[in-house]
This record gives structure tokens, sequence and C-alpha cells, in this order.
DNA sequence: CTGAAAGCGCTTACAG
DNA sequence: CTGAAAGCGCTTACAG
């Protein structure tokens, strides 16, 4: 059974292809007896229009590419983030009525791909999801003359962004931490080629300057293993710390192992604070207190910002407020 | 600055339009001078072909559509496991030359776009991402003629799918408990109206029977909460429990809590094991013995049956092994 | 408000 | 092996 075209409708309905069109397009111009018996053929018929003809004139596709690029180990896509992000954007483009192609750039090989496939009119714009600033991809997909809108700061100045206020966030941990009364605090950072990584490593360091103390830091990578083992190195540069910010929950984890391995209690005798507020924040022993990122309201921002791209409206970038989700840790 | 066309590049490499075509899409009947004139000229006007005059014409999109249904708050959609099945599908149809429209349909009339969309013709096949046996969604699917192919059993008879071995993954969790000598294993069950639910607790009542042993039930719905009720409930009905096999990880977590609270050791009074093996098992403490469920693999099966289906190749459903992983708390 | 006609950018028999 | 022509299924000025 050949799905039905537009012709074909037109000879059940009794009037001209242009005016089934107008009709399926919602047009108001159209007199009501004509939409009447237009649309009781459509129903007979089950028509639904061909989305390449459709595509092919207009120029339009109602579809927009959400790339994802990270190695394949990545930050992003490994964590749970990558879940939280993508459903939010889903549940976004549906209420705008737009469709979701989504890409994964996990090598050069695929960024390749990625960037045919954009040239190829097959999207009307691009949410980037790199964590990288560096990343090549922003600039190569803006060159394209395609709205593109990153998830995060990137190198490329002509890409409206959204961005978490991570310094703003860090801020928040080192303050909670000073007013639950300790006095050495030390943090765990992420790599500092990060934009994130560096942006909590500043709100740290200048909280803790403005109070007149100083900063403690150990090296990081946002796994779980190099928490545990730059909380190690803390703990034998100086015995006596009784705080860590670590600047994501996996490292915050991997220092909560090492602690207790260490025979220190949580948050006794040394109090952790995480970010990102992953869902295994809540399931460590103790919980573990966190910056909640709002990686769903980032994600919706993002899609809105794109949208206003398209349309031609403003581009300002968004930077998101954080929280404090506090738990047992601290 | 505008896209150039098939034309425009046949009158830079002066050659027919047909023959740009030939080259484009690599037909072997092209003379070597024409090739190389055809691609000098792609390559300096940056061309790349129109994809939905293409996909009007070839009837063929490359594209497949991945539905993940289900409520809001549900199963499937929230927890970790869905970032990974996308993750492996999106991998793999990149590997396959396809493109993935990712879609949520969480609501009845988020089911309606999907279906709309399907019938746009926008997508040459399906991947069904259900976890209700009961979703309406495989049979309305199927019957627009489209390739449909479900991670998961469903109640559509001719949907072909691929499916996980949960009797035998909980077979595997009950011999594993008694192996280690443990002789009263309860067990906490997921909402019975879900296949993996009945399944899994099948599986534990016939390794439990078979050894002449007695099955402890009680009803957990898949979510932490449940988990941790239903062990309370079970301790109070059977204190001398000294084994749990909780049909998935979250309830396992909940059910750690519940003991810890009651005092009881884990693994010393009471061994636990829990299923799918989600990245925060390996986070609690004790850590979580779990069986493991090969989402990638799944996800890869189900990519490799819904390009054979649309290739006209074979549909037999596919059964994934499990296998356990043996942590602290068992 | 309605219809006939042109055209979107490709691919594909069909001749040669 | 190559090219001219038809056609995929729509939308959209343009007349009326």
């Amino acid at each position: 059974m050949k799905r039905p075209t537009l012709e074909v409708v037109a000879a059940r309905a009794g009037v001209s292809k242009s005016s089934v069109s107008r009709v399926i397009n919602g047009e108001t111009t159209v007199a009501p007896q004509i939409r009447d018996v237009v649309m009781q053929a459509v129903h007979e018929l089950g028509y639904v229009p061909n989305g390449a003809a459709r595509n092919l004139v207009t120029r339009r596709t109602d579809t927009l590419a959400v790339v994802v690029s990270d190695p394949p180990q990545g930050v992003v896509s490994d964590d749970p983030l990558f879940s939280a992000v993508v459903r939010a954007v889903s549940r976004e483009l549906e209420i705008a009525g737009k469709r979701l192609v989504l890409m994964l750039a996990e090598s050069d090989q695929s960024r390749t791909r990625v960037e045919q496939y954009i040239a190829g009119a097959h999207v009307d714009g691009v949410l980037l999801v790199a964590l990288h600033g560096t990343d090549p991809l922003p600039a190569a997909l803006s060159r394209q003359g395609l709205p593109v809108v990153s998830f995060n700061r990137t190198s490329a100045q002509d890409v409206p962004y959204v961005a978490l206020d991570n310094a703003g966030g860090a801020a928040l941990a080192v303050h909670h931490l000073l007013e639950r009364g300790r006095r050495r605090i030390a943090t765990i950072t992420g790599p500092l080629e990060l934009h994130e990584a560096r942006e909590r490593l500043d709100g740290y360091r200048h909280t803790l300057r403005d109070t007149g103390r100083r900063s403690i830091v150990a090296l990081g990578d946002f796994t779980r293993g190099s928490g545990a083992e730059a909380m190690r190195q803390l703990l034998e540069d100086d015995p006596d710390l009784d705080a860590v910010f670590a600047a994501n929950d996996l490292m915050a984890i991997g220092a909560l192992r090492t602690l207790h391995q260490a025979g220190r209690r949580v948050p006794e005798d040394v109090a952790v604070v995480g970010f990102d507020d992953i869902e295994a924040a809540s399931y460590t022993t103790p919980s573990l207190t966190s910056v909640r990122s709002p990686m769903a309201d980032q994600a919706t921002a993002a899609v809105h910002l794109l949208l206003s791209l398209i349309d031609g409206g403003p581009t300002d970038p968004v930077i998101m407020p954080n929280e404090l989700v506090v738990r047992e840790s601290s």
C-alpha cells in the first residue's frame, strides 16, 4: 500500500493541490468548506506530508543537531550528565516542534562526518556539547554559516553559548565550609586545560584569599581515581586539613574513599564538598554535599538560545547560577 | 554565499549533471578523467549534496529513529541505562553510516507526534526502547509498514526484538548466594507488570525450588525507596534471612541503607546482590555485587537486527546473556 | 479565496 | 561510458 500524496488527496477532495497544501499548513485564507472537505480526505487516506519534499522546497527541516564532542573515555559522555542534558534538550525541542538528530563526535573521523552532515542541509541549527574549550568543531561548524550554539564556553569567539557560573559555584562551596568552621580547606582540581576546571579553581582561590586564607591545591583530572590519589597527597602534605572541595563529584567520591582508608571521619575530621550533584552523590556513605549544576535548565536555555539565533533574535551568552545541596559529608 | 548545487558543479567541470551524480555516488562506470575533473570541481566549490533532494528521489534517508517510550519519571529514562544505550546505538549507527533521530515518548501527546513523524517518511526504520510490554507504540509503528525493532520483548507479536536473559541472570545471582553458603535468600521484585520484573522473579523462584528451598518475596517497583521499604518488611517478616537478591541495583541500594540502619552487617550478616550493574553499584559501601546487563552489547545487537530487517535479512529474536560482577556485598 | 504552473536539487531509466 | 529528460512530492508566487 503506497503512501498517498498531495495529489491523491486533492483528487479525492475535488480541489487543487494548492488548496490541500494550504489546509495542511494551517493557512487562514481557506474557505471553511474547502477546509472541511480536505480534512475529510486527509483522514480517510491517512495522509501525512512527505518530509523530504517539504524540506526541499521550504529549505527548512525543523530538525536540530545535538553534537556531543568528546573523546570516547571523555568527561562529558561517560558521566551522568549526558543523559540529563540529552533528555532536557529533547523535551525542549519537542515543545518547540523540532526534531533532534544526535551525533557523537568521538574521533577526528566522526568529526568529519558531522561536518559533512551539517553541510548537507539536513538541519536548521546545531547545539554543540563539548567540554574542551579548544575543540575545533565550534569554529568549523560556525564557518558553515549555520546557526550554532554551544553548551559551554568555547574558544570560537562568535559562537553564542550557555555556561555555568563555575567560579560562583566554587565560592558557594568554600563559603559553606567556612561557615561550618573549617579553617584548612584544600581543593582537588580538574584538568586545567578545561575552562570548568580553571574557573572552579579560581572561585576557590579568590574566596579563600578574600578571607585571608591560603590555598591548598592538588591536581586531578575529573576521574574518581585521580580524586583518590590527590586526596592521599593532600593528607601527606597537610595532615591538619579539615575540609576538601573537589571540582567534581567523581573526584569527591574518590576522596571519600581515601579518607575512609586513612581512618579520617567525614565530616567530623574532614568535610567534603563536590561539584555537579550527580546521582551517585546521594548514594555514597556519607552522602555527598555538592554544588548542583542545573544541567536541565542549562540545556533548556541552550535550546532557547539556539531557537532565538535561528529566528534572528538576541544571542547574548547566558550564565547559569548554581546552588549548594548540603548532605552528610559537610 | 549560497550552497552550490549539482548543476553548478557540472558547469564548472564541463560535464553533465548525470556524471557528477555518478561520481558523487561512487559508481564505477565513470571514466577516470571525468571522475578527476568532477572531484576537482567538488573540492573547489565545497559541494555537498542536498540531503532533502536526495532523500526525495531515493526514498531513503539513511536515518533511523530511536524512540524511548516511558513515562517522565519512568524506569528507562531516568536511570543510568539511558546514556549507555543511546551512546552505544549512536556509535553503531555511525559505523553503519546511518544517522540517529532521538525521540522521547513520555506522554500520549508525544506518542502521537512520534507516529506522525514516522509516517512522514523521515526515517528508514525505528528502534524502540520501551520497558512496558504493554506499550501501544510497537504495534502502532509496525502497522505503518516501517521496519521496527524493539530493545525489549513486547506484546506486539510481529516486532523483532533483543532481550536480556532475565531469568538466567537471576539464577546466576541465586546460585552465587547458595555457593556462598546462604540458606535464607529473599528477593525484592520490580513492578510485576514489567516483563523484566516477572522474569527475574521467575529465575529466582525456579532456582530456589530446584534446590528445595522456599522463596521469600517482597514487592518493589524498581525505585530506591521501594527497595528500602521492602527490605524493612523482609527483616520484620523473616529476621533470620541471610541474603537478598534485588531485581535491580537501585532497590539493592535502598536495601543496603535499611540493613545499615538495622545494624546488619553486609555481607557478614546479610549478603546483597543487585541487577543491572549501574555505575553507582561500585560507589556504595560496601560496593554492590550485581548481575551485569550488557546494555551496550544489547544496543549493538538491536541496531544490527534493525539493519538486517531493513535489508530484508533474518529477524530472529536475540537473547543476551548476563554475567555476575562480584563485589563486597556478597 | 482558488488554481495552474514553476521550481526546489537531486537520481535514474533511457538512448545513444 | 555519457547526456537529455523525466520525475520524486511538495510549496509558493502569480493571475484571476
